[in-house]
DNA sequence: CGATTATGATTAA
DNA sequence: TAATCCTAATCGC
């Protein structure tokens, strides 16, 4: 479910939703009843997504840290929430909406102190405004690490996830094994501009799709999970008509076009 | 109905 | 590289 687009959304939502009235807060699963006893009462002031983190500042002057994982999810209810379905670590309530989380890898009350170290081991997140590509770029340059493995390396560009990491290196024809420290300098900025857009698409359409409009047969809404994309779980390359072949790299499966991308 | 899979990441070996 | 954590949907038999 989440890549950096994904976590930005919700924070902008969570923003609206939940922002600046006292919360109620319960964990129903029962795994995060002591923490939402903490939070419960409090006022969320402030929501910020850094790469696929995000964290609440609360009146209490904890922070809130949610990060995803893989099979993360919240749910959006309106008020009176219905009972909890699942397994619901923790769930929050502000005036018309709650929110419901279920199976986040990190679910935790923190310091700002704790929360700025998170964010200090991330690199440069491209769908914040303050952002230095030249991190990224300076980084890679200097890896002889696989560019697929620098990709999803969240200390060297903060957000990226599988999906984007295999759209955006067919779109620039690179093979997903090719050393950071061979690709040139411009080469990676039109990498993180692509990457910055793209992620910026997901953020309001909520949901990937990098195909173009005019090669899609639906409107954006309609387009589910894995429809919209070139190339993660695809058959064919869509500029060679050849097929692809799934690599592993990073530990995770990647497809790519072994003749457009070297 | 058990096995597998998933847009993630850490820890152990 | 492998094991592990978290949860739910989908797949194969």
């Amino acid at each position: 479910m989440p890549e950096g687009h994904t976590v930005h959304r919700l924070a902008r939502d969570h923003r609206r939703d939940l922002r600046g009235r006292p919360l109620a807060a319960s964990s129903p699963q029962g795994r995060f009843t002591e923490g939402a006893t903490r939070i419960d009462g409090a006022v969320a002031e402030r929501f910020e997504a850094w790469g696929k983190h995000e964290f609440a500042f609360l009146s209490t002057g904890e922070v809130l840290h949610v990060h995803l994982g893989l099979i993360g999810k919240w749910a959006r209810h309106r008020s009176p929430a219905p009972a909890p379905v699942g397994e619901i670590r923790l769930r929050l309530e502000g005036g018309e909406h709650a929110w419901d989380l279920s199976g986040p890898a990190i679910c935790a009350l923190a310091t700002p102190e704790e929360a700025q170290a998170r964010v200090d081991r991330l690199g440069p997140d491209p769908l914040r405004r303050d952002a230095d590509p030249d991190r990224f770029v300076t980084r890679v340059r200097r890896s002889a690490a696989p560019i697929g493995v620098l990709l999803l390396d969240q200390s060297v560009i903060a957000g990226v996830g599988n999906v984007y990491r295999a759209e955006v290196l067919w779109h620039l024809g690179l093979h997903p094994a090719r050393a950071g420290r061979t690709i040139d300098a411009g080469t990676l900025q039109a990498m993180w501009d692509w990457l910055a857009h793209q992620l910026r698409l997901g953020v309001r359409r909520n949901r990937i799709v990098t195909v173009d409009r005019a090669e899609l047969d639906k409107p954006f809404r309609e387009i589910r999970r894995g429809e919209g994309v070139a190339v993660y779980h695809q058959e064919r390359c869509r500029r060679c008509r050849g097929r692809f072949t799934t690599l592993e790299v990073a530990g995770r499966r990647i497809e790519a076009c072994l003749t457009c991308q070297t």
